[in-house]
DNA sequence: TAGAATATACGAGAAACTTCGTTAAACACT
DNA sequence: AGTGTTTAACGAAGTTTCTCGTATATTCTA
């Protein structure tokens, strides 16, 4: 099966960070983690480790230190998340959770307002 | 302290039944999870004591059969985990969260799509 | 009122997740 | 080559989450 699994709530963490930085050693991510509370470097490879096993990020092993990188995108995998939570909170309706979200939240601008308009043009174009 | 932390995966399963049955009572409760798979009667009300124990859940202890009923509402519930995921795979921002909600998703149909369009006006006007 | 049914409490074990120390191998530099 | 540094691998222990059996109390009913 090719299946990979939601990452926990530490994996994300990582992954995050690897978003912006990867491809990189663990020691690069290690320093980039350790910026925001202390972890051993142990801990960091072992997380990796883990991850690579589970089919969450790619590693190269061709130089001693190993070379990692996620093996979806940022853009997909908030899009798994996001498919989640909208089957286990939504009853399966995204318009239920923009609507949620959207809702709770008055602090969104003007362009961002546009962008979201001009979404929803599309989408109805596209019916 | 007052603060109720976020359900686990199986805490929400319940809930999600509590919010269309409740007040309940264990039995009840149980009986709406064996529809969907086998489990002890036992696990299920362990669930629901720590469930009481997080806050999650308050009880009526008053007769034999406790009573049961969310702490938080189902909307509040979402507002939580939407805000949750928002601030850890969205970097805080609630339109990428949406933009990508849309974008993921073309089966929106027409009258979400009004409810949306809608609710943006109202987003808009209140600035 | 005695036995059956139904409830709570509680603890133990399984499973998943996280942290870290120890060991050994690869490499870097005199 | 010999010493120190950096790395991966691994296992073990700590935590949290989930499942369930047993003990005990309460209620029902025949």
């Amino acid at each position: 099966m090719n299946n990979i699994p939601k990452p926990t709530k530490t994996e994300l963490a990582i992954l995050n960070i690897m978003w912006t930085i990867s491809p990189a050693t663990v020691r690069q991510i290690h320093e980039e983690i350790i910026k925001s509370g202390k972890t051993s470097y142990t801990t960091t490879l072992k997380m990796l480790q883990v991850m690579h096993q589970k089919g969450l990020v790619t590693r190269n092993s061709e130089y001693k230190a190993h070379i990692y990188e996620p093996a979806l995108t940022k853009k997909e995998t908030q899009k798994q998340m996001l498919d989640d939570l909208k089957n286990r909170l939504f009853g399966g309706s995204i318009s239920s959770l923009v609507l949620q979200a959207l809702g709770s939240n008055a602090k969104t601008n003007q362009s961002e307002i546009d962008e979201i308009k001009a979404l929803l043009e599309k989408v109805e174009k596209g019916k």
